[in-house]
RNA sequence: GCCGGAGUGGCGGAAUGGUAUACGCGCACGACUCAAAAUCGUGUCUCGAAAGGGAUGAGGGUUCGAGUCCCUCCUCCGGCACCA
């Protein structure tokens, strides 16, 4: 027989499998239960696959396989993310066209994806970039404008000066730009915003109905972030009108000692310019000027020192106890929570304290406590008035009713800035009219085209390349036929992705995003991977279109994902993250040609718990590569007519049962460790039963298709491996033998017996008795109890 | 600080509360070979001559029995972080 040549048998069946149009595809209206499976679709970038994606899109193939090879009806589709800044920069510093460089990027990733032997059905490949799919991503824009929660404001956004764009504060990670570490900076403008926040409660309660991962959930309840609280009104002296503050401690409220406000509260503004009776208004527009200027970086920075300028001549007064009290403006407040001002509470906030004391405001205790100040936990109000004595908790409720408030809820979650000013993205379908203001495009003139431009480069002015397109820009409006502009910046690249899983179901509708049919079928996804990174960014966002758009009737149910997990990312073979930089990085084309994609695929199943990081071991590769020649070689022994051995018969069924839980239980790594072990048992034999190899190939095959491609016709069977179905367990198969049981006295092992499977207490008591060892640790005393657990273990407690 | 995850051989790791270290890697020895590679076989937690004892980050607890459950800590990784 022939050696066993990846480089060979590959390729050739990755071709017979791009030829069959009913390959890996899955069917609408089918009878057979449905499994939708899905993984993140990719960024077309440059650089090509790397060992994770290899990781995550062979384990769902492998869950893939496995489920079609059952009778299941399974949607695995794959696209591309295409719209997107590197796409862009890289367009701009090679000087070529965006679409261009694009295209030629899928083509490589369909490549790779295809030398590895996914089985995605690529009758369903989209496009994020593609007119016909981001018509449906304008419509989507435009029901949320309609539905009012698409608005344009001026507002202070987060300014990356590297990329020159803004940015979501999602993608704000640690004061930095999320893609390229640049310190963000602050500037005003005027953004699409997407009202998010109006789904806060929503999106946070729903993550009850779901399953994902523990870390997801806490990542986006993070996020969110609802906290319970009141907003309580602090009238200013000799003043009409007030300040509202939000606590989630008005308990403490007859301990606030001063108000703070934000350096960008919108009630400076009226101070500065009409209030007569601040007297330092230069020192306060200076340090207003000063936080602006800040980036999110040096604002924490500097945060154990607290600055802050005193509002002379302004004065609040506490609406539990009438006491007048100053108020400052510092950058340890917030403009974008709550309120953007807080009652400050030196005795019982740490940060009030740390204030308090640089300004020498009075602290007022006024809970109860043995411990130093600031003390912020729970306990019985003191210097209160008539609340004395309360617990906090008491307290809370009524001394809120008591200043003609309520308790609410605030969330940490923003709003999301829905404009980017580049190039590289879906027009924002709107037009600005002169007269009527801005108008939505109608939607039978969907889409609306992102014109060739000639220059990529974003502007100084912070102006979309687009503004340069006059005869684009300048149109006429809908409404009333007058000169009107069109919309220059973009949507951000998660536009596209924030409904993708919709459009598989249905990819080639000209009439809706999807058939309502094809949604019914296919939705929700049953089991969606990606990775920790879009924990509140992609999978927040989505979920929050999928809910507006189940709202208003589009889609069936009420959460897009049932499922969601992670892989663990893959590192260099020193443990460190691989980078260039550190000439650490695996590349799957080079794997491949060296070990073959099967031993890539079944190696990066094998490596470890597949939610878990690991290093990559090239050792570990030789391992599987082993493995896989054994299995070749153990073709050679493949007879019919042979006595089977009934103990390897249960290896092979105990290995099915394993490996068909493994697979659904994601444990990959001892699936494919129970492959190992039945092949070490069937090379035992002289012989090995047709039947019991081709069970071996139908296991095998998830992980390694193209070697049991390969053998399954090899050994002479008919029709192809990936259309036979699963095996199926006996577990009659499972029973006989014999089995050794661990005999204890007093919990402790003193030996082994050997039993028939299903053996009796009796019967193994009484040969446990008669073993030396026992005997000698029984001694003369009785038998108190005695513990048996079924083919297993045997205790033996002496009096 | 808050939240999430994880600590088991030389290494990756396995183990429904039931013989800890499966499987793989590495290593050692042996076979084949002029030799090497490849392949095959045997061995491989630790102390002990043996009988036995000790080991799953540390210390307690529950249990006939704990890597697994509970409590108190320690360490590492990841996320959020002046969020009032």
């Amino acid at each position: 027989m022939q050696e066993y040549d990846p480089k060979a048998i590959e390729p050739k069946w990755q071709k017979i499998w791009a030829d069959d149009p009913s390959y890996a595809r899955a069917g609408d209206g089918s009878s057979k239960k449905k499994s939708y499976i899905l993984v993140e679709f990719p960024f077309p970038s440059g650089a090509g696959l790397h060992t994770g994606h290899v990781r995550s899109y062979t384990a769902l193939d492998a869950l893939v396989r496995k489920r079609r090879a059952q009778g299941e009806n399974v949607l695995y589709p794959m696209g591309w993310d295409a719209f997107g800044l590197p796409t862009e920069s890289y367009a701009i510093k090679t000087g070529r066209n965006p679409h261009e460089v694009t295209k030629e990027n899928i083509a490589v990733y369909k490549k790779q994806m295809q030398m590895l032997g996914i089985s995605f059905d690529w009758s369903r490949e989209i496009n994020t970039s593609d007119p016909n799919y981001y018509k449906w991503t304008q419509w989507i824009f435009l029901q949320l404008y309609k539905n009012d929660l698409a608005y344009k404001t001026r507002t202070t956004i987060n300014w990356c000066p590297k990329d020159k764009i803004g940015l979501a504060n999602e993608e704000v990670v640690g004061g930095c730009c999320e893609r390229c570490g640049t310190p963000v900076e602050k500037r005003e403008r005027e953004q699409w915003m997407l009202a998010i926040t109006k789904y806060a409660q929503r999106l946070y309660d729903d993550l009850d109905i779901v399953d994902f991962i523990p870390a997801v959930t806490a990542g986006q309840k993070n996020w969110i972030a609802p906290s319970k609280g009141a907003e309580i009104e602090f009238k200013i002296k000799d003043q009409e009108s007030g300040i509202k503050v939000f606590t989630t401690r008005p308990d403490t409220l007859f301990g606030a000692t001063y108000l703070v406000l934000a350096p960008e509260h919108e009630f400076l503004q009226s101070l500065v310019t009409s209030h007569k009776s601040l007297e330092n208004k230069e020192e306060v527009v200076r340090y207003v000027e000063q936080t602006k200027t800040k980036t999110d970086i040096e604002r924490q920075a500097l945060g154990k020192e607290k600055t802050g300028v005193k509002l002379e001549g302004i004065v609040a007064i506490n609406p539990a106890n009438g006491v007048e009290i100053p108020m400052f403006i510092a950058d340890y407040v917030l403009g974008g929570y709550g309120t953007g001002a807080i009652m400050a509470v030196p005795a019982h906030d740490e940060r009030d304290f740390d204030f308090a004391k640089k300004y020498n405001i009075p602290v007022v205790q006024v809970i109860e406590t043995s411990e130093s100040l600031p003390y912020s936990g729970d306990g019985t109000l003191i210097n209160s008035g008539k609340f004395d004595g309360l617990s906090t908790e008491e307290a809370k409720e009524k001394i809120t009713k008591h200043v003609g408030s309520a308790i609410t809820t605030t969330y940490r979650l923003r709003d999301w800035v829905f404009s980017r000013q580049r190039y590289w993205g879906e027009p924002i379908p709107m037009i600005s009219c002169e007269k009527c203001g801005w108008v939505p495009v109608p939607e039978g003139e969907l889409p609306v085209v992102l014109p060739p431009v000639e220059k990529y480069e974003p502007t100084d002015s912070g102006d979309s390349p687009l503004s340069q397109m006059h005869e684009w820009v300048n149109t006429t409006c809908p409404k009333c036929g007058g000169k009107a502009k069109r919309e220059t910046d973009v949507m951000p690249n998660w536009a596209g992705s924030s409904w993708y899983y919709i459009r598989y179901t249905d990819p080639k509708n000209n009439e809706a995003l999807a058939d309502k049919k094809n949604m019914k079928e296919w939705l929700p996804v049953d089991l969606y991977n990606g990775g920790m990174e879009h924990t509140t960014l992609h999978l927040l966002y989505s979920r929050f279109w999928h809910k507006f758009l189940y709202d208003i009737g589009v889609v069936p149910t009420l959460e897009p994902y049932a499922r969601r997990l992670s892989h663990g990312f893959v590192l260099g073979e020193d443990g460190e993250k691989m980078s260039k930089s550190l000439g650490n990085v695996v590349n799957p084309d080079e794997v491949v040609e060296r070990f073959g994609a099967d031993a890539l695929r079944t190696y990066e199943m094998f490596m470890g718990p597949y939610d878990q990081m690991i290093a990559w071991s090239t050792n570990g590769l030789v391992g599987i590569r082993r493995f896989l020649e054994r299995v070749w070689k153990l073709s050679e022994k493949v007879a019919d007519d042979v006595d089977e051995s009934l103990d390897v018969k249960r290896v092979l069924h105990a290995t099915i049962k394993k490996v068909s839980g493994d697979i659904e239980a994601m444990k990959f790594n001892t699936a494919v460790s129970s492959l190992m072990i039945l092949t070490n048992s069937l090379e035992e034999l002289p012989f090995v039963p047709r039947e019991w190899y081709n069970t071996l190939l139908l296991l095998l095959a998830p992980f390694a298709p193209h070697i049991t491609e390969e053998l399954w016709g090899v050994i002479g069977n008919t029709g192809r491996q990936h259309e036979a179905s699963w095996p199926a367990l006996d577990e009659e198969a499972l029973k006989g033998g014999s089995v050794m049981i661990a005999v204890q006295v007093s919990g402790k092992v003193r030996g082994t017996v050997e039993a028939s499977r299903g053996a009796s207490e009796e019967e193994v008591f009484e040969a446990a008795k008669a073993m030396p060892a026992v005997a000698k640790w029984l001694g003369n005393s009785s038998v108190k109890r005695r513990i048996y657990i079924q083919d297993r273990i045997l205790n033996i407690i002496p009096e």
